[in-house]
This record gives structure tokens, C-alpha cells and sequence, in this order.
DNA sequence: GGCAAAATGTGATATATATCACAGTTCGAT
DNA sequence: ATCGAACTGTGATATATATCACATTTTGCC
């Protein structure tokens, strides 16, 4: 339940990054259309899942509430993203819950579809393959920043994942986040107290590393934000 | 490089749990054995890597060191354990340190021989996806628990990982740990200084949740362990 | 356009954990 | 079997972060 790829930020055309075109009309092909309403939950950690979805527009939260009620947000994914695909390879129930941001567009694809079309095409294994390999290696990397950044460096690290998740580049070289994202939903990010959050998020701005247009967040030195969520 | 499965716990056989035995004879085919003495590298993170090892004998550990030096323990892993397979998958360097605990007997099955393999009998895809997913699984919940849980709590969690790593079920139900692992190793899988680690371990084992035989850890109650750890 | 509800900023504490400083213990190599 | 090195236990402090308690601003909605 994370970004599907590094260094993406394209939006517009259809088929999610690293997946090639043959694919993708398959994909498409085999899959249902499910929409969305603001805030409506799409499934619940827990629940038994069939499936994954493919976000065609909007953006939704992955999030787990933790033993104590506290909130823990995952990730925040926009257009070409996929979601649910651990389903689609176990039986396990759900392990995040998901919700809408703002009105989706999503393809559902079954399990049973998955792998015909798999079976079918060889190539489609080795995608999903790598897919979760580069999730596993950001998933690995996270473990570790956790236990040994600061707060502000977890922020950082927050911001970057978003911007994976939610960010359109600007001819400026730029990144700018295309929804709007509350202190709550970052401090839940980078689990922190939405407290610290705020104070670290503000030394950011105040740095130029972030800025914001109409409420949005904007990513002004990438390179800067990487370096402090740099394990 | 994480645990291999949920609840193994048996050592003695040659395939690793999951998978089934024409599978594993495939793999035992085309893979070459290699030999490593206590203390030897396997691989450094960095390194660009070809392919997968399985442990048949012995005891490795993967860990990263974070910019400030800290070394981090991903995993303690045994017999039966995969190693390294996400170089398997893209092309990144390898993520972690390997670094064998005793003296250990490993196969090594290179990229292209996975490959044929696994073009041969989809099935290898399919478990191959299956045992990700499951890494996947793990590591997320590893987020979770990284932020949201005390350092008694991480240490719990860290101590049930090295059960499915390094635990061998007793008649009595009890788990003992086939490796001598010290404090640091522990606090460097929890993220906690050696101090406090010291500290929570002493309290775990005066509350008769662990226990020591011949200087190896036993869990004494692996369901009070489990409810300290839950996220 | 106005108003309740949600989100934000910021100081003053409280607390968990890291860090420091050692003394005691165990281990492993000669 | 001995001795040095690595590991361990435990107090005393330092520090980062959470928590509490608000005033202030923004947002979304009837």
C-alpha cells in the first residue's frame, strides 16, 4: 500500500507507471469500473479482500488505527496507483483501510481475473514481481528511518512520499501536492504528535524547502527535502 | 530479508516452508552450494547483487548501518531462510549487509537460472509473489509498531521475529533460539539504545516471559510475548 | 455571507528514551 | 587455565518528543 513508483509525477495518461500498454488495455479489458464519493471507505483493515484497484482519478488514504486509537496513514496515493494487490497474492483480510480523499475512479480487478490474465501472459507475473520488490524496498527503508531520524527528518520523509503519491512536477522543477493534506494526516505519516508536526512542517516552510499555493503544499528543494529524510 | 513465513518453527527438512517439494528439487538443481565462515560478508548493502541464497545450515544476519552509524538489524535468519531475493526481481543494489553468525552452508540460485525456472513452472511465480506479499505484510506492520509502540513493546517484537528466524519449538511449547544473539543485536532489531534494551529484556525475563538456557534465549510464553508486541 | 466545526500555532509542562559513566561478568583465544 | 576483550547491569543525567491548554485562523456548509 504504497507509492507505485519512484520518481513518477506524471498524471495524465492512463496506464500506472511501468506498466506497458499491452498490458495495461489487458488490464483495463478485465476489470470493472467502482466509484467513489468524498470520504466513503473503499475497505477495512480486517475485511476479507478480493482484488485490487487501480485509481483512474482522484485519491484516497491507506491508513491502520493502532491498538491505542492512534491513527497511522501509510500512504496517500493519486492517479495510476495501485491498491489492495496484497489481496490478490494471499488470502490474508485487508491490512490498511482505505479511503477516498475526494470522488474516486477506480478499475476493480479480481483475483481470479488477475491470474487468467497472468497465466496468460508471463510478463504480467514478472511486473507484479517487481512491483512489490521496490515496495518492499521502500518498506525496508521506512523500518529504518523510523528508528533513527528526528522528527523533522521524518517529516521530510513524509512530504517525499506524498509528493510519490501526489505530486505533479512544474516546469519549474517544482512539486507541487494536488490535494489538500491536513497536519493530522502528515503527523500521521511520520507518527508523530500533530503538535511536532506542526512546529517541524513550519521550520520547513521557513527554510523554503516547502511552500504552499492556495492551501496546497508545495515542494520548492526536492533535493534539500531528500537529504533530510536521507537515513 | 525478512522471516520466511509465519509460524515455521520445524528445522530439520530441506525445503524451505512454502514451498513444495518439485519445486524445491528444481531449485536445489540449478543452484550452486556456497560455504561461509562465522563472521564472513555475504554482501554488502550497495553491492550489486545476482540473485538469491537459501540457507541450508547455519545463521545469518542482514542489517544496514544509518548515516549516523547506528547499525540497524533487519533480520537473524536459519536454516531455511531466503536471503537477498529482491536483487532477484530488479535490478537495484543489494538493500542490506549479510553477514554470516556461525559457519554456514548456502545455496545460491543466479538470476537467469531463476528465471528459467520459474518460466518453466509458473507455479514458482506464484509462490514467489506469495512469500513477497508476506514480507510485505511484515514490514508494514513493522511501521506501524516502530512508531506506536514502547520500547518493552519493540523489544517483544523483536525478540518474536528472531523466534521465526533462529526458533526451534520444544515439546513443551517453549521456542528456544538456535543462536546466541547479545544485547546489541536485539537493541539494534528493536531501534533502542543497548542500555535499555538491557533494561526491558531484564523485566521480560523476570516477568517469566523469557527465559535462558546455556546463555541462548527460550520464549517461555510466546502468547504473552505476542500481546506485548501487537501493534 | 455568516457561523459552527475543523485545523492550526505556540507556550508550558511531563515523560520516555538516549546518553554517560562505570563496575561486574562472561567468553574466547592462546 | 588465564587473561584481555566483549558483553552486561544499573545508576545519574540530558534531551527529544508527547501531552496539555489554550487563542487564532481557516474551511465548509446552510
Amino acid at each position: 500500500m504504497r507509492q507505485e513508483s519512484k520518481r513518477s509525477g506524471k498524471k495524465s495518461g492512463k496506464p500506472p507507471a511501468l506498466m506497458p500498454w499491452r498490458a495495461w488495455r489487458a488490464f483495463a479489458k478485465a476489470a470493472v469500473p467502482v466509484e467513489l464519493r468524498a470520504k466513503e471507505i473503499l475497505f477495512h483493515a480486517g475485511d476479507e479482500g478480493d482484488g485490487c484497484y487501480l485509481i483512474r482519478s482522484g485519491a484516497v488514504k491507506a491508513s491502520v488505527v493502532s491498538v491505542d486509537g492512534q491513527e497511522r496513514l501509510l500512504a496517500v496515493l493519486g492517479e495510476g496507483a495501485l491498491i489492495g494487490e496484497l489481496a490478490l497474492l494471499d488470502d490474508e483480510p485487508r491490512s490498511a483501510t482505505v479511503t477516498a480523499l475526494r470522488p474516486c475512479r477506480l478499475l476493480h480487478l479480481t483475483k481470479s481475473a488477475f491470474f487468467r490474465l497472468a497465466d496468460a501472459n508471463p510478463l504480467i507475473y514478472r511486473l507484479a514481481l517487481r512491483l512489490l520488490a521496490q515496495r518492499l524496498r521502500d518498506s525496508n527503508e521506512s523500518v529504518v528511518a523510523q528508528g533513527s531520524v528526528t522528527v523533522q527528518g521524518r517529516i521530510a520523509r513524509s512530504f517525499t512520499a506524498l509528493a510519490e503519491g501526489l505530486g505533479q512536477v512544474q516546469a519549474d522543477g517544482r512539486i507541487l501536492l494536488t490535494q489538500r493534506v491536513t497536519q493530522s494526516d502528515i503527523a500521521g505519516m511520520a507518527g508523530v504528535a500533530r503538535e511536532n508536526a506542526s512546529r517541524a512542517i513550519n521550520d520547513l516552510l521557513r527554510g523554503g524547502v516547502l511552500g504552499r499555493v492556495k492551501g496546497f503544499y508545495s515542494i520548492e528543494k526536492p533535493e534539500k527535502l531528500g537529504d533530510l529524510a536521507e537515513v
